[in-house]
Order: structure tokens, then sequence, then C-alpha cells
DNA sequence: GCCGTTTTCGGCCCGACTGTTTTCAGTCG
């Protein structure tokens, strides 16, 4: 039996209005499953935990309907109503829609007409010519189809938010020496801080659009020009990724920004507000729809202004509760990087690492920390040569030192990141934790173990008392190696009882917590521990990655355990609290 | 299929670009 989680089932609600999609159905009918599947995805509880309850309706988005089939999904693994639509559309045909400009219409009529249900189906039908004299499909839509299938097989893996941001800055930087810019800036996932973006999108305010674009075609940067009309073009760029650039008369600024930066979700919800309300929202500004006056649009302030809200922050713009909060006046109040007080998690040339001690804390001093937690690998981690007593208190004594000097520099920590053995036990005696300041503990091997198996080691090591933290949850590198297969619902129940800090792991790859969790885990009351993991004094400036999805998870300062003084962070560790 | 300080029925977000359809449909974000 498949274990469908939220992500899972936010999935199959999606493929299903695909189908639905391109069998033809009632566009609000198919919406209303990509708008449930969104609403699942975003929904802070796991869904089987909804589900027992039964309050599955109260998910925005979800009636009796949708209600029924995730049930039945849960319960049997059957998705009601699947068969009599895949009798009509094969599954596989949704493959065929991630091809950029090939929708549901032109999917069903590739199928219709020539049976074409996979992308080897296409690729075989172009080569051999069988879509000429298809009604729609010209030779230019041909021609498109063709590159589009070769950009998919190429791109289909999105770019990590650490290496699109750089590009992003640098295309804004550039459009900004053109003649007649006013303003430019990305927008889109990168402006909202997504762990992983599809494509790049830049805005620009100037007055003479056509000559901005004609520029834009010639910028040095640009490899390939995808599309170019007189307020939008998408060019390919010397790195490999696509961007989009728009550009919209000066006026227009805060409007466009709001419109383009999203998340499409949120946009939809401005949009039924604005309409409920007499107003329409568009890239232009807001209208009054009785006599198109325009009541707003120069900054985005104003646009939610016009709406009777606050302005929010980019990275919860998701339509995860943002746009409720905002119309009772009020925004989630989201950690800053200068919050952060210390880092609790980073190596040295003891282990893995490649700084040593001294130029860590003094990376740490130029950031201005209080505390610099060190933590290298525990002795079982033979690899890269895990830490024996012997080298424990070799550690132990150069942080004495260091500790001894006077020149305002960070307290140092006795720390290690222990492993999470098969049955959930780690590297040392009780004895031996006992002596560092804290613990952090971490899954480092069996990414192919169960449900089961993988969620009890966590619970486990969470029962250790001197189990303060543990290390990057999931164990997921974004685009490398998927997460382990772990209830979280338990996770996070048991580090909420126990009083275990779960981290929020601040490498571009791993951000780990994600969004969601960070969300369900701010729910349950759990602590969370931002830190770099740093494996050389520079990787510090991380951070910066993982304070951003802390904020789309709608971590606060408050909840940030080191963003607490050195003294009541020590107090809020486990070990050291009074009642055990 | 969902939903309700207009509504339990009749609505459901907005606009640009492309290619081909002589006036607009399909796709995208």
């Amino acid at each position: 039996m498949p274990a469908y989680d939220n992500a899972a089932i936010a999935t199959a609600l999606d493929d299903f209005g695909d189908l639905l999609e391109i069998a033809g159905e009632d566009r609000y009918r198919f919406l209303s499953y990509h708008k449930a599947a969104h609403a699942v995805r975003a929904w802070d509880e796991d869904i089987m935990a909804t589900a027992l309850a039964g309050r599955l309706t109260e998910i925005p988005g979800i009636g009796t309907k949708i209600a029924a089939i995730i049930e039945s999904l849960l319960k049997s693994g059957v998705f009601p109503g699947m068969d009599e639509v895949t009798s009509r559309v094969p599954a596989s045909v949704i493959e065929l829609m991630r091809i950029q400009g090939l929708g549901p219409k032109k999917a069903k009529v590739l199928f219709d007409e020539l049976a074409i249900a996979s992308i080897e189906d296409l690729e075989e039908a172009i080569a051999e010519g069988r879509l000429t004299g298809l009604p729609g499909f010209g030779v230019k839509t041909v021609e498109n189809i063709s590159e589009g299938i070769d950009r998919y097989r190429t791109l289909s893996a999105r770019i990590l938010l650490a290496d699109a941001l750089p590009l992003a800055e640098k295309l804004a930087e550039e459009l900004r020496t053109l003649p007649g810019v006013v303003e430019a800036d990305y927008a889109g996932s990168i402006r909202r801080m997504k762990e992983t973006v599809g494509d790049i999108d830049v805005l620009v305010a100037a007055e003479d659009g056509p000559a901005v674009m004609a520029a834009v075609r010639e910028l040095p940067i640009v490899t390939e020009v995808l599309l170019s009309g007189e307020t939008k073009t998408s060019v390919m760029t010397t790195s490999g990724r696509q961007a989009d650039v728009r550009v919209v008369s000066p006026e227009c600024w805060g409007a466009a920004l709001q419109y383009f930066t999203g998340s499409a979700e949120h946009n939809v919800h401005m949009r039924e507000i604005a309409k409920s309300r007499g107003l329409k929202i568009s890239e232009y500004g807001v209208f009054r729809v009785a006599d198109d006056e325009r009541v707003a649009g120069n900054t985005e302030e104003e646009v939610y202004a016009a709406l009777g809200m606050p302005t929010m922050p980019p990275e919860v713009r998701e339509d995860a509760g943002e746009i409720e909060l905002a119309l009772e006046g009020r925004v989630p109040d989201l950690v800053t990087t200068d919050d952060i007080r210390g880092d609790l998690h980073s190596h040295t040339t003891a282990t893995d690492g490649r700084s040593t001690l001294e130029q860590n804390r003094a990376r740490a001093a130029e950031l201005g920390y209080e505390y610099l937690g060190c933590s290298d690998h525990a002795y079982d981690l033979r690899m890269v040569g895990g830490l024996d007593l012997a080298d424990l208190e070799a550690q132990w004594a150069k942080i004495d030192e260091l500790n001894a000097l006077t020149d305002g520099g960070p307290v140092l920590l006795k720390s290690i990141e222990l492993n999470i053995g098969d049955e959930g036990g780690v590297d040392y005696s009780e004895e031996v934790l006992a002596r560092f300041d804290y613990c952090i503990a971490s899954l480092h091997h069996g990414f192919s173990q169960s449900r089961e198996q993988a969620t009890r080691r966590l619970l486990v090591a969470m029962e250790n008392p001197y189990v303060d933290i543990i290390g990057h949850p999931t164990g997921r590198l974004l685009g490398r190696r998927d997460p382990f297969d772990l209830d979280m619902e338990a996770v996070i129940a048991k580090a909420a009882e126990t009083g275990t800090v779960l981290e929020l792991n601040a490498h571009p790859e791993r951000l780990d917590l994600n969004d969601v969790h960070l969300r369900m885990a701010r729910k349950a009351g759990v602590r969370i521990a931002i830190d770099t993991d740093a494996h050389e004094a520079m990787q510090f400036g991380q951070l910066r990655w993982g304070v951003a999805t802390a904020r789309r998870g709608w971590i606060s300062a408050a909840e940030v355990l080191n963003a607490q003084p050195l003294s009541s962070m020590l107090s809020a560790l486990k070990r050291n609290r009074a009642t055990r």
C-alpha cells in the first residue's frame, strides 16, 4: 500500500485535473482539482491526520467530492473516477503537457488524431512528418514543439535558488544601465525565495518599452531569443537558463512587481477579492470596474492597501493563509538574518571541514556572532575521520584556549554531529554525551529504509536526553537525493514532546526542513535552529538561504533557537531544562 | 467541483505573445 502524504495526494489531484482538461471537461471542474491540489500542498498538517479527524472539507477548495477522493486514496489507494477518465485519455498523455508550447488542446489533438500518448511517440511522429496537415500544427508550431522537447530533455531540472539569484541580480543590474530604464528588479519565484526556480523573471520600468525590448535582445548575456514582443521578451542566457524580461511604464511599477512576484495562486486569490469589491487587478494597476478608474499601482504597498491589506513579505505569498491574515490587518512576523546571533552547526579540519577552528571563529567574529557551535562528525562516521575520545579532548582543550581570549570574539560551544544508528542509538556513551554543551544528531545512512524504520530511528534518537537538535531531518539533497521516507507528523510531535530542536539546514542543496515542514513544526511549538553546517569558513554566508526558507515557513525570531542570546539559548536546550 | 456581508445557483482572474483560424484559439505566467 503506497503511503500518501500531502505531496502525493496533491500530485494525484493535479494529474487528474490535467487529464480532465485534456479530455475536454469543463474548465472550472478541472481547475477545482488544481486548486485543491495546491491547498493540500500548502496544508500544514498531515493529510492523514486531517482525514482521520473528518476535517478534510476545512481545507479551502476541498468539498465533499474531493474529500471523498482523498479518503479513498488514503484508505485503499483507489482514485474514484480515474478509470473512467483514463479510458478516454491514457495517463501518459499528461507528459505531453510538460513540453513548452504544448497545452491540453494540442495534446488532445495529437492523441485523438495520431494516438500520440508520450514524448517518445511525439518525437517519432515529428521525425516521420506525420504532424503536417494536422489542424493547428503549422510548420512553425512543429518546429517549436521540437525545440520544446529538446529543452525539456536538457533543462527539466530546476535551478537552485542560490544559483539563480546571483544570475537574476546580474541581469537586473545590466538592465538598469540601459538608457531610459527607470527601475529594474527580479520578481517571480526568485523574489519569493523558493528553494528551486524554473526560470528567471526580471521586471523593468521604462517609458519606451519596445526600445528596451530591442536592447534586451542584444545583451551580451543573451544567447538566443525565444520570443519577443513590445512588453515581454524571453531569452536563453549564457548560463543555459531561460529568463523572461518584461517592461512596464514607471507608474505601473508597483502593480507589475506585485503581479509578477506571484505566486499565481496568491494573485488569483487577490483578484477574486478585488472582483468581489468591484475592483480589478492587473499588472497595470488596480481599477474600479464601474468606471475603469485606476485607483492604485505606483507601489506594491498601494496595491495591497487598495484591498485594505498591509504589504506582506514576498516569501509568504503562496496563498497559504497570508491573505486571510492580511485582511485582518496583520502580516506574519518573520525572522531576518539580523536576528541570528550564532551558528550552531560547523565543521573543522578535525573531520571533513576545510577551515580550522580559528578560521571559523574569525569569520563568526566578522559576522558579529555571539556564539559558534563547533560540531564536527562523531566517531561512527569513519569515512571522514569521526572524532574519538582523544580527538574530543584535544578539541575541547583548543576551545577552552580560544574562549580564554579577550578579543571580543564569539563564545565557542562544544558540540558534535552524532550519527543515528539503525535502532536510533548514537556514537558515544551518555557519560561522554553529557560533557558537550549540546549535541546534534543526524541520519547519515540507510536512505532506502522503510518509513517505519527511518521514522523509528529519529523518534528513538529524540528520546535521548542528550540529543538536543536533529540535524538536516529529512536528509534530502535537492535534485540529487530524495529525502528519507519519514512520518513527519510523528517526528514533529516527538520533537514537541521531548523538547528537541529541529534544524533548518541552510545549505542551498538541503534547506531541510522545508517550508511546509517548518509550518507544521511551528504549529506544534517546536523550536528551529537555522544552521549553515559550514564545512569552510566562507560558508557561514549561506545562512541567508536558511533564513529565506524559514521566512517561507512563517518562522519568527522567537521560534529560532539561535536567534536567542547565549544564556537563554543554552537554557532552552533539552539537557538544561529544569524538568525532564 | 467549490462556494456564499449580493448568492445554495450561477458565478468562478487577467493580459501578452504566437501562429495561423481571415477575426481568434491556444498557451503561458
